[in-house]
DNA sequence: TCCTGAATATCAATTTTTTCGATGGTAAAT
DNA sequence: ATTTACCATCGAAAAAATTGATATTCAGGA
C-alpha cells in the first residue's frame, strides 16, 4: 500500500469515475484501473464495485476512504510543520572550555535568550580534545576553541579571533609596572595555572620548552575565576587570557607584567563540522556570535 | 513520499544504521541510503546528520520519526479492521414489491434480526421494472421479483420458486365451493386487481389477452393487504398469490375459486447482479432467505 | 603504524514496477 | 442506429527501485 494509489484512490472515490480521476491526476486511465486493482489486490477486497461501469465504493472503499484521508492529513501537516518550523524550536548543543562557558553565560546568553526565547541552549565544558571528539561524534553542534590556531578541512571555522594574553600578577607584587621584563625574571616566581596538556596551558608550556624552560605552578586548577581570585590575594604570577582578567584589570587588583619576549598566539575558534546539517537555530547562533564581540 | 520509504525510515531511525536497517528488512545497503535520500530530497532536509559513519537524527528526522509512525499505524489499524470487520457491521438494501416486504416483515425480520442484530436492513419497494434498473445500477444489493419466470446472465438468482395463485372471492360469494369454473363464468364479475402493467398483473392480462378476454377491475391498488379486506367486505373477486390471502383463507373469510382453465405461472425471485461484491451480511441474509421458507 | 572491519556513498547494470496507448465490450445518450 | 462514455485488459515502453561492486573514511587491534 504506498501513498501514490492512496492519492489516487481518494480521487477516484470523490469523482465517483476512473476517468475523471486520470484527468485530474494526469494520469492515463488504464493506470487508475492498475492503481486501484492493485490496492485491491494487495487488500484482498474489493473497494469498488462495478456494475455496468458505473463504479460504487463497497463498505470497505468507505473505510478506507476514511483512512486514507486521516493518512495525508497526516503527511500534508508534516509538510507544514516542516516549512513554518523554519523559525521555532530548536537546540543547539554548544561545548567550550569552562572559562569561556562562564564568560558566554555572564556576557551573552541573556541577551541572546531574549532575542530568541524558543531556542533552547545546551552548555558543556570539556578541553580541546574533548570537543573535537564531541564534533567528530555529534555529539555537540558547535564548539569553541580557545587553543593553537586550528585547521582542518572537516571543521568549519565560523569566527576566529586572536587573543590577547598576559602575564598577570597581583597589583601589589613587586613587578608591578616594571618595564621590559623577561621570562626569565619572573619565571622562578610561584606560579598560579590551568591544569597542565590542557588548551593555551599546552601552548604556553610549549613555548618555554622550546627556550629550555619550565615552570612548575605552585597551583593548577581549571577554573579561572578561582585562579585570578588567589592571584589577587596572593603574591603569584599567571598566565591568562584578558577576558578572563578584564574585570580584576579594570577594578586595579591586577595588574599586566610586562614580559615582551614572549608572544603566545592563542586562538578562540568557533568550530562545527563540515557535515553539519545547520539548523535555523545553530544558524541563528553562530550569526549572532559572528555579530557580537567574542571576547570583551 | 511513499510509505514504503516511511517504513525504512523508522527502521533506520530506530536501530542506528542503515546497515542493520538493511539486514532486517531484507533489503541491500545501498537501497537504504538511497531510499534515505528520496525522502530527503522530496523533503528538501536532512533527517540524518551522518558524521563520521555515524547517523544522528535531525530535528526533522525526530518530527517524522513521529509522524512516519501515526501514519504507520494508521494503516496497520485500516488492515485490522479489515479482517475483524467480517463479522461486524453492515447494510443491505433489499427491494420487493409491496406484497412481499409486507409479507417479509411481517414473517421473517424479527427472527433475522435477533439473530443478527448487527446488521441493518433496508426495504424499498418497487415493480419489477424499478427492481431491475436498481440492480443494474448497483442501488439494490438484493431485489426479489414476483413476476413471470426471469433469466439474465448479468443476474445471480440465488432463489426462486413457483407461486401459487388463486381467484379469491369472499366466502359469501355464490361461487364459492362451485366445482370446475371457467375464466369465462367469472370474467364479467366485479374484479379488484393490482395496479395494470406491473408484476402478475401483467402476466394475467396478458394469458387474458392469449384467450382474446379482458377483464375491467372495479377497483386497481397495488396494495395487497387493501385487497384482501376489500375482498371480505364486498361481493368481488381478485386473482391473487396464496401468501397474500392465507390468513384470510384459513379464517374462512376468503375462499379459493375453483378454476380450472387458467394456470398462471408467477414466480418469486431472489435476485442480484453478477458482479456484486457479496459482503458478509449479503452472504448472511442470501442464506438467511434460502434457508427459509420462501413464502408461508 | 599498518591492517582489518564496519559504516555509508556512489555508480552502472539489472530487475521490477509503473505507465501508456490501443483495443474491446457494454451501457447510455442522441 | 450510431455515437459517446466508461472500465478492463494487454503488450510495449518508460521509469523507478534494487542490487552488487567499489570507494572512502574511521575505529580499533596487532
Amino acid at each position: 500500500m504506498e501513498l501514490r494509489n492512496l492519492i489516487t484512490f481518494i480521487h477516484v472515490a470523490e469523482l465517483g469515475s476512473f476517468t475523471k480521476a486520470a484527468e485530474q491526476l494526469g494520469y492515463s486511465q488504464s493506470t487508475i484501473s492498475f492503481q486501484i486493482k492493485q490496492l485491491e489486490d494487495e487488500l484482498g477486497c474489493l473497494l469498488f464495485e462495478r456494475i455496468n461501469h458505473t463504479i460504487t465504493l463497497t463498505e470497505r472503499g468507505h473505510e478506507l476512504v476514511s483512512y486514507a484521508h486521516r493518512i495525508c492529513a497526516l503527511t500534508d501537516e508534516f509538510r507544514e510543520n516542516m516549512s513554518k518550523d523554519e523559525e521555532l524550536s530548536g537546540r543547539i548543543h554548544i561545548v567550550t572550555p569552562d572559562s569561556v562557558c562562564e564568560e558566554m553565560i555572564s556576557t551573552h546568553y541573556k541577551d541572546f535568550h531574549n532575542k530568541y526565547p524558543s531556542i533552547s541552549v545546551r552548555f558543556s565544558t570539556g578541553d580541546t580534545g574533548d570537543m573535537l571528539d564531541k564534533i567528530d561524534h555529534n555529539e555537540a553542534d558547535v564548539i569553541i576553541t580557545l587553543d593553537q590556531r586550528l585547521f582542518n578541512k572537516d571543521y568549519v571555522i565560523a569566527k576566529e579571533e586572536r587573543l590577547p594574553m598576559h602575564f598577570v600578577a597581583s597589583s601589589n607584587s613587586k613587578f608591578a609596572g616594571v618595564k621590559d621584563l623577561s621570562i626569565k625574571d619572573i619565571m622562578n616566581e610561584p606560579f598560579v595555572l590551568t591544569e597542565y596538556g590542557q588548551g593555551y596551558r599546552r601552548i604556553f608550556d610549549r613555548e618555554l620548552a622550546k627556550r629550555s624552560l619550565e615552570i612548575t605552578p605552585v597551583l593548577e586548577i581549571g577554573r579561572t575565576d578561582i585562579i585570578t581570585s588567589v592571584l589577587a590575594e596572593n603574591d603569584m604570577i599567571s598566565f591568562l587570557p584578558d577576558f578572563v582578567t578584564k574585570d580584576l584589570i579594570e577594578s586595579g587588583k591586577l595588574c599586566y607584567l610586562a614580559v615582551t619576549d614572549m608572544n603566545i598566539d592563542i586562538w578562540k575558534q568557533l568550530i562545527y563540522h563540515k557535515n553539519k546539517w545547520l539548523s535555523r537555530s545553530m544558524k541563528t547562533f553562530i550569526e549572532y556570535i559572528k555579530a557580537n564581540e567574542f571576547s570583551n
